[in-house]
DNA sequence: GCCAACGTTGGC
DNA sequence: GCCAACGTTGGC
C-alpha cells in the first residue's frame, strides 16, 4: 500500500464535506498539475491518505482511502486530466499542522515542507508513521 | 493582500 | 529548445 496527502483549500472542499459525502466519496477533481496528476495515476485502491487543509489552518485533519482509480476527470473534456475518487476515513483525534511537520524529526523532507505548491504528494510509510502517532489515529 | 516559488505557454 | 511573460498556489 501507497501513502499520500491531498490537499484541499476549505473554503472550497472541507474535511467535514468529505466526511458528508460518507461512502460515496469525492472525485478529486481539479488538479492540473503534471506531477500532481502523476502521483493520482500511480495510485491503487485502498491507498491510504491524510486530507490536509491548505491556507486556513494549514493542518491534517484527517483520514481518506482512495476507493476508484484513475479516470478522466468530469469537470474537463481534456483527456491529460484524470483524477481518483477519495472517501473519508476517520478524523484525527489532534490535527498536526505544518509548522509541526517543519520541525518533527524525519518530516523535514515532506513534500508538504520542501515542495508547498503540490497539491498531491506522495507520503512515506516512515512518515505516515510519525504523523499518525502524532495526530492520534 | 502580498509575494516567492514554480509551473505553463508561446514567441522566436 | 530556450526563455520571457504570465498565471497559480499557498505561506506569511
Amino acid at each position: 500500500m501507497n501513502f499520500w496527502l491531498f490537499k484541499s483549500e476549505p473554503d472550497a472542499w472541507s474535511w467535514d464535506q468529505q466526511v458528508a459525502r460518507g461512502d460515496l466519496g469525492e472525485e478529486w477533481t481539479g488538479v492540473r498539475n503534471y506531477q500532481a496528476r502523476n502521483n493520482m495515476r500511480a495510485m491503487k485502491v485502498g491507498d491510504r491518505g491524510f486530507f490536509y487543509h491548505s491556507n486556513i489552518g494549514k493542518e491534517i485533519v484527517g483520514l481518506v482511502e482512495v476507493i476508484r482509480g484513475v479516470a478522466q476527470d468530469s469537470t474537463t473534456d481534456d483527456p491529460r486530466w484524470d483524477c481518483v475518487v477519495i472517501k473519508a476515513l476517520k478524523p484525527v483525534s489532534r490535527p498536526v499542522s505544518l509548522d509541526e511537520c517543519k520541525v518533527v524529526p524525519g518530516l523535514e523532507n515532506m513534500a508538504l515542507v520542501k515542495n508547498t505548491r503540490l497539491s498531491v504528494q506522495p507520503v512515506t510509510e516512515a512518515e505516515w508513521r510519525i504523523i499518525c502517532g502524532l495526530a492520534g489515529v
